[in-house]
DNA sequence: GAGTAACC
DNA sequence: GCTC
């Protein structure tokens, strides 16, 4: 399934689904603006552990930037333009992260890419996230980009129906994942974080989701 | 595969 | 976006 997508350099990027690309070291040069903008984004909402709606606490931290910003508690799933924990809106999304996220998108087939939102995930040893789809959004038609810092995690891309096998692809500082198009509503989650001390980030795995969610 | 919540 |  893994099959050249675009003929060759710049960098290494290959499709890993009909709608998806895999642009393995992508975010590398902007790395560093990408962690001090996580940083400035967490310092106005900080990183806080959620729980479902049947009451489960989540093992990945979270936190948000954009116009909208994915929640999670006992209501159940939904995007939310303030933070619930201060009242107050989300930090803007900064202007490196949607860029990035933007010229990801794009060189994966998705020139219009306009996300509004942008989910925080803080993996630390031993957080996961279980197979689940993105199905919040108000319209499928965007893609997601998926921006990866810091230790390397086994994420897992499943079909459209949950009992379908899985890939494994390891996702490494700097890797952007881009799925959309007939792989928007695929079944995807990440094995537990492995421990590992990263030289930017620290012992922690931080993931950039870019979304339209409104 | 099913239950979990809440919404469609 | 959880757990059994």
């Amino acid at each position: 399934m893994t099959e050249d997508l675009f003929g060759g350099p710049p960098g290494e990027a290959e499709r890993i689904g009909a709608g998806s690309a895999l642009l393995r070291g992508f975010a590398l040069p902007s790395a560093a603006d990408l962690v001090a903008a996580v940083d400035a984004v967490i310092s106005a909402a900080p990183f806080r552990r959620m729980s479902t709606p049947g009451g489960q606490a989540m093992s990945v931290t979270m936190s948000n930037a954009g116009a909208l910003g994915w929640i999670t508690d006992r209501r159940g799933y939904r995007y939310s333009p303030v933070d619930p924990q201060s009242g107050r809106p989300w930090p803007p999304l900064p202007g490196c992260v949607l860029s990035l996220g933007r010229a990801a998108a794009a060189l994966a087939g998705y020139e219009d890419f306009v996300p509004d939102a942008c989910l925080i995930n803080r993996y630390e040893p031993g957080s996961r996230m279980s197979l689940h789809q993105d199905r919040d959004e108000k319209d499928f038609d965007a893609p997601i980009v998926s921006i990866s810092l810091g230790l390397p995690a086994v994420f897992l891309f499943g079909g459209l129906s949950r009992s379908e096998r899985t890939a494994r692809v390891t996702l490494a500082h700097g890797d952007v994942l881009v799925w959309g198009g007939p792989d928007r509503l695929r079944f995807h989650g990440v094995m537990p974080l492995g421990a590992g001390e990263h030289p930017v980030t620290g012992a922690c795995r931080i993931n950039l989701t870019l979304r339209k969610a409104g």
